[in-house]
RNA sequence: CGGGGCGUAGCGCAGUCUGGUAGCGCACCUGGUUUGGGACCAGGGUGUCGGAGGUUCAAAUCCUCUCGCCCCGACCA
């Protein structure tokens, strides 16, 4: 009986964990990679995933993470389809600065509330020496804030740039990063910093700025789906979850395997509430002047940890096939010194044939793990950073002529052996099946975790955790989407989250479901017994 | 920001109650034996014990203050 480097690690760990019991004499608990699994420890498990998948880390600055090369290259991927589909879409790119006014912030009252409490300030301009310690001088005579979001700045330039209804529509994008100084961090999910897109768009009709709304709200339902095998739930957001300043909220959340809700991407019609605070305005045809219909809409680097909660599983991360940063690994297995150069040269003539391959629209990303480390353990580095498809490749698969292949959808041991050529042409589809098996899991995990609740006391019982004696412990996985009829009213909403953290995640959109049976008839308020226009999803969220 | 827990070698931890020259496992390096698989044996390097004050002949250990991380809330992409 083996019991494995990281499992001895794991054990120690863990400690107290309890079940574990070294596997001797068989009935071995199935050995995972990470610990602890998903069903002991879900929030220590995600944190274990960022660290052995090597995504992420904290650094030494509160709150905010370093994104190490293999979790920024995830994002690199994502970055470029989403871009693209913006272009798609008659998008521009463009960039504003990191600080606004503190002034900027005032003009629009309820953003101003919105984040106020969370804004980094800059104060001073300048260091200086005094008892060995540099302390901060030159006071600027305003304050400026590091941009928590940049409708404000944003708003301040499209009123310089739009005159008349000719200037607009106005469809600038930015990529950047934020800050948002939140109570409490979460890699990826939530950091102090964070890395975005927010698209801004100023129209000359609200019916334009409502249907740009909408389009880019389909870009990130797509984009989720199709890339990132997430699925998700179009809606749109209630009063109390509305971007501050909004005129409406829509989003896509996504349910990930705790059952937890995430919001994954929004996009505000923002009405005229921006375009008056920055005077935006133009001449219409009739000479008349108007203020501008605003649109804002962005995604995050929290799409990552989406990705790593919709997918991982307790060996470690599942990268979505379309954004894995490599689809494919090649180990050469060179034991002996005489086969080296030999399996090494039918090595990379494996990896040029491959790299020839169209996938996702794009070449086959394809590379070569020849570091001088055992081969199991090369082996499960790779299974921990979730890469697709891994080849081992030794002197018999060359004898063969084929190759041998592991599958990330598939058990560590469970690998098979192909035909070179037949595994060449194969690639593409089998990372295709890869990338739609794990969106169909995904969305069976949904559509199971979603449940039609018509009682007040059922809907109370499916939130209310099972009982616990440790009040600090963490909360037992439970729950999932309850599609409720609600009446709307706010104070309600609010007692409900109160009672049991569980909020309103959105009003869906007709036919914009991936999994839920949505009914979208009209019906009672269960807690109320008020009409209400149609169920809504409720879940805990992140 | 409230409640709880934790900061000791690269990582994970013991030592703290009861003050007395800083330890273990893994990782790392070297040599050897192995090897279609997260190996084994031997040898080796590694720390101002999160930081700053204080008490003391003596502080990882006691006291005060701070910073950071994690969990449970509140807040939020």
């Amino acid at each position: 009986m083996v019991v494995s480097a990281a499992m001895s690690d794991g054990k120690k760990q863990q400690g107290n964990q309890g079940k574990q019991d070294g596997g001797k004499g068989g009935g071995a608990a199935p050995q995972t990679a990470i610990v602890p699994t998903r069903a002991d420890n879900y929030a220590e498990w995600y944190q274990q995933v960022v660290k052995a998948a090597d995504l992420a880390e904290n650094s030494p600055v509160r709150g905010c993470m370093v994104i190490k090369p293999w979790g920024y290259a995830l994002w690199e991927n994502i970055q470029r389809v989403l871009d693209g589909a913006f272009k798609d879409t008659g998008h521009v790119n463009a960039y504003f600065p990191l600080f606004i006014p503190v002034s900027f912030l005032e003009k629009e009252a309820a953003h101003v509330e919105g984040f106020a409490k969370e804004c980094a300030v800059v104060t001073h301009h300048r260091l200086e020496l005094k008892d060995g310690k540099l302390i901060p001088t030159g006071e600027l005579e305003e304050p400026l804030v590091v941009r928590p979001t940049s409708e404000t700045i944003i708003g301040e330039m499209f009123a310089k740039w739009v005159q008349s209804y000719r200037d607009l529509p106005l469809l600038i994008n930015q990529w950047a990063n934020v800050v948002r100084w939140e109570m409490r961090t979460r890699l990826f999910l939530r950091t102090t910093e964070f890395l975005w897109q927010e698209g801004h768009t100023a129209h000359s009709t609200a019916q334009e700025a409502v249907e740009e709304t909408m389009q880019m709200l389909r870009v990130y339902a797509d984009f989720a789906r199709n890339w990132m095998a997430m699925p998700v739930v179009c809606g749109e957001k209630t009063a109390g979850e509305r971007f501050p300043g909004a005129v409406q909220t829509f989003c896509i959340e996504a349910m990930m395997q705790d059952r937890k809700a995430l919001q994954a991407g929004t996009s505000h019609f923002l009405g005229q509430n921006f375009a008056k605070a920055s005077e935006i305005r133009f001449l219409d045809e009739k000479g008349v002047l108007e203020h501008a219909w605003t649109t804002s809409w962005g995604v995050s680097t929290r799409l990552v940890g989406g990705m790593i909660m919709t997918h991982a599983d307790d060996d470690g991360m599942v990268c979505p096939p379309r954004l894995a940063p490599t689809h494919i690994v090649i180990l050469p297995v060179t034991h002996k010194e005489e086969d080296r150069e030999r399996v090494l040269a039918y090595c990379k003539q494996l990896q040029k044939d491959l790299r020839s391959q169209e996938f996702a629209g794009g070449k086959l990303r394809v590379e070569i793990d020849n570091r001088d480390l055992r081969g199991g353990d090369k082996v499960w580095q790779w299974i921990k950073k979730g890469v697709p498809i891994r080849l081992e490749i030794g002197p018999r698969d060359m004898d063969k002529d084929s190759v041998f292949v592991g599958r990330r959808d598939k058990g560590p041991k469970e690998k098979s052996t192909i035909l070179r050529t037949e595994f060449i042409g194969g690639a593409a589809a089998m990372l295709q099946e890869m990338q739609d098996a794990l969106y169909a899991r995904a969305l069976a995990f949904q559509a199971s975790n979603t449940k039609i609740i018509d009682s007040k006391e059922e809907f109370y019982a499916y939130f209310t955790p099972p009982a616990s004696k440790d009040p600090n412990a963490p909360t037992p996985i439970h729950g999932g989407f309850a599609l409720t009829h609600f009446c709307g009213d706010r104070e309600l909403e609010a007692k409900i989250k109160d009672d049991l953290s569980v909020t309103v995640r959105c009003i869906p959109l007709d036919g914009e479901g991936d999994a839920a049976p949505y009914d979208t008839t009209p019906g009672t308020c269960p807690f109320t017994g008020k009409p209400s226009a149609k169920r809504v999803v409720w879940a805990k969220s992140y």
